[in-house]
DNA sequence: ATCTATTAATAAAC
DNA sequence: TGTTTATTAATAGAT
């Protein structure tokens, strides 16, 4: 049916083959539709290119799922059976590795014990002892740092609680002097303080082990 | 084409649909295997007839399941993940889960605490606390359980050399009066044996709270 | 199923 | 890609 009779075998021209499967595409799908009316069938066409492209036909009132469903109960082959079964198996063992878990978490809250022999108890009173001191050694560590900083703060505290003794002193004797000029007195006095007592930031490490 | 035009529409004749189902079906499934030559596409076509009986065509080398990954591919629609996304979601739920507990039992063993503040660390202490006694008071069960079938046995085993000890006795008894007839020395003997001594079964209770 | 008149599809050209 | 047209292919209705 054209202006010659073809064989059918792959077409060679790149640009032939590539019209010929626009056409013939679009006559498979329309003759799918025709078919599904006439005949109340139900049809899927799924075509794939040589470059790729995708194209599909199903017919009115169905899906491409439904008909997939039906295929499988009709022929009993397998479609996506596979990887549902490689779902599953993977579902079982983590809820595997959960009941493991909850019974490990039981244990150690101490319950269900009763189904456990006194050899049975020993590893888990080890576990829990260990991990008492892990916790509390965490906790030491914690108070320890909080006095730290608290001793610091302190020291901090009373530094500047010097300086600014010291420097109401000053202020009340810059006062008194007003009258002789006081930029010479200003060198002198912070020339005078010790290094010790000046003003610096100070960054108390609270959250050492962040 | 054929003796008249036909709409498209359903054919009401029940014969005629039947034929007409069967030629046009296999017209398609003939364009199907032509395209798929002629232009090398990869082609899947799945029919049901009005009475259920199913058709398929897929080109050579490629399978339906591969040209149905291909489709989800391609096109992003789902098939059969509506199914699997269910499954898909219960692993995501339970790996969760799993991931949590994994996070209080490394908790618990002690790991991993740097990563908790110091309040959190109260709990987790309290948890330990209360699962160290919980162990250690059925440790102390299972003693106390040991000891008193200790006893049990202890005294038990008195009665019976206390009670062998007295028919070693007796025999030698009867054998010095073997002579003299033995059967009322006998009954005389088991009215003497005080009723604490007679041997009875016992079953020392070892596993209590099964 | 097979036949065949007729319509439909389409190959090649534009 | 879309249209045209000569030709082949598909098929409706009959057998």
């Amino acid at each position: 049916m054209g202006r010659g009779k073809i064989e059918i075998k792959r077409i060679e021209n790149s640009t032939n083959r590539q019209v010929t499967f626009s056409k013939r595409r679009n006559g498979i799908i329309k003759k799918a539709r025709e078919i599904s009316v006439l005949c109340e069938a139900q049809v899927s066409v799924v075509i794939f290119s040589n470059s790729g492209k995708l194209s599909d036909y199903c017919s009115a009132n169905t899906s491409l799922p439904k008909i997939l469903e039906r295929y499988q109960l009709n022929c009993g082959k397998k479609l996506w059976d596979a990887k549902h079964e490689n779902l599953s198996a993977q579902i079982d063992r983590v809820k595997k590795e959960n009941d493991n878990m909850q019974i490990e978490l039981r244990h150690l809250k101490g319950e269900d014990l009763n189904s456990l022999n006194p050899k049975e108890l020993i590893p888990i009173e080890e576990a829990l002892q260990n991990g008492l001191t892990s916790v509390q050694d965490k906790q030491m560590d914690y108070l320890r740092m909080l006095k730290k900083n608290e001793r610091l703060l302190e020291e901090e505290n009373k530094r500047l609680t010097y300086i600014l003794h010291h420097q109401q002193l000053a202020m009340e004797g810059n006062m008194r002097e007003f009258d002789m000029g006081y930029q010479q007195k200003d060198r002198e006095f912070a020339s005078q303080m010790p290094m010790a007592f000046r003003v610096q930031p100070i960054q108390p490490n609270l959250q050492e082990n962040k």
